[in-house]
DNA sequence: CGACTCTTTGAATTTTGTCAAACTGAGTGG
DNA sequence: CCACTCAGTTTGACAAAATTCAAAGAGTCG
């Protein structure tokens, strides 16, 4: 069963997708989940554009997000910014904080977020008590990692119109894994400046490829909806192999 | 063999830069310093310029670097390749494997290089009998995902003359935290290609960038001998701050 | 209707890429 | 010891991709 549509889901105050995303990988044994499903998780609902952690800040918890998306940006000294993640339901952005003390890196919502928020005294006891939730901990920080990488080559030796695709093509997959992709379309709540500073080009030339996209009848894009009429022609565009997401069941689409 | 103020350490069959590591976060216990000395490890010689891993393999044991140095990287579909990551000694480039089954880069060697190759098994047991050892590797995998993070950020918004004074810094600093860099020297035994495989750049224009920096006095680069004169001012110009690289050691030149 | 943010457009400029050839220095073998 | 090779570096002329600057349009919200 995978990515179907579970409006649901997105509502529901009980519904935990971190619980939702470790059955993915493996069956919980009661204790697993009784630990899961009690643990101590602050809830919070934060405006679209907040800052949630800031570089520099010593985080005693990390934050889990129920609903809404993220960005992972830094700022460089010549003040343009980049982002470097996009964060979506079920990720823990700042699980990193865990074991490095100082925050490299700032995270701000995109859209409306809910988020829940546990200590880091909370994760350390759970991961000791049940080692294998700690590994797939662990593991969602390789993947991450994995992500990244693909970015640097995505922005290195792509040019701005498949770098586009590409992106397109791993936010589409990765939401399908949380269920939050109807057909071939999904919610973009993402502005062409935010995409600019997450693909290191300029607004200007993202509209460009923006434009040159929907000539092309690759994107069909209005407000924040998105369409994707032609899967197979994206992929292929923006060299997308989804093998780098590690996720367990191979998606049809994907 | 080049590249080591402490010829004895490249030497010694028995040193284990590992070892060092760990000991350089925390005080290993003695069960703890016992466990990783009797740590089965496989030790090859590999020339330079040797894959180590491919992507697509599903490795049963990672690389500890002993010596040397090795690139991570991809080709992509249009036949450029993008390195990712440069491994130095003391590194484990495909530690990731522990827990993602199918690896999504290549590995290879630079320079001649000495491994040791420890089975997943081993490790897993390692880190299910010492749970702090466990913590510091899932810290370097942090650390790792803590420099593709400043990689998206140099390629995607520095221009290259920075990019490239980026990268030097941030090689000079992990060079010096494991005791390869004298003074403000240290071996270089990337070639311009390489660097424009890792930065996203051409070869060629790699080469206007070395020429514009030695004329500007910002490295002194002879043969696979870099020297540099004036390190606050390459810092500033690559805009490097080793945050991201989270050293415990605040170290004086960084 | 403003006020606002986000998108779109055009023209000139800069950075970087492409191609192709020459140069350099460290081996290698006659 | 001198060609010869070979990998790596350097150069120049030209082309392409993307940036910059500046301004106008579109959509939404109070």
């Amino acid at each position: 069963m995978h990515a179907s549509f579970h409006p649901q889901a997105s509502f529901d105050p009980d519904y935990n997708p971190m619980i939702r995303k470790l059955e993915s990988i493996f069956t919980l044994t009661d204790d697993e989940r009784r630990a899961l499903e009690t643990l101590p998780m602050q809830l919070a609902v934060l405006r679209d554009h907040q800052d949630i952690v800031r570089e520099g800040d010593r985080p005693s918890r990390s934050c889990l997000i129920l609903g809404g998306f993220t960005a992972t940006y830094k700022i460089t000294a010549g003040g343009k910014r980049q982002i470097v993640a996009f964060g979506i339901p079920g990720d823990i952005p700042d699980l990193q904080s865990l074991h490095l003390k100082v925050l490299d890196v700032s995270i701000g919502t995109l859209t409306q977020c809910r988020l829940g928020f546990i200590t880091h005294d909370d994760l350390r006891d759970l991961c000791t008590r049940f080692p294998r939730i700690a590994a797939a901990f662990w593991r969602e920080t390789l993947i991450e990692g994995a992500i990244f990488r693909e970015w640097v080559i995505n922005i290195g030796r792509r040019e701005a119109y498949s770098r586009m695709a590409h992106v397109l093509c791993e936010f589409l997959v990765r939401l399908r894994a949380v269920g939050l992709v109807e057909g071939h379309a999904c919610d973009l709540p993402i502005t062409q400046v935010e995409f600019a500073d997450a693909l290191g080009i300029t607004p200007v030339h993202i509209n460009r490829v923006f434009q040159q996209m929907r000539a092309d009848g690759l994107i069909e894009l209005k407000g924040e909806r998105l369409n994707i009429p032609d899967w197979d022609r994206l992929k292929h565009v923006g060299e997308f192999d989804s093998t780098y997401l590690h996720l367990e069941i191979d998606q049809a689409v994907a």
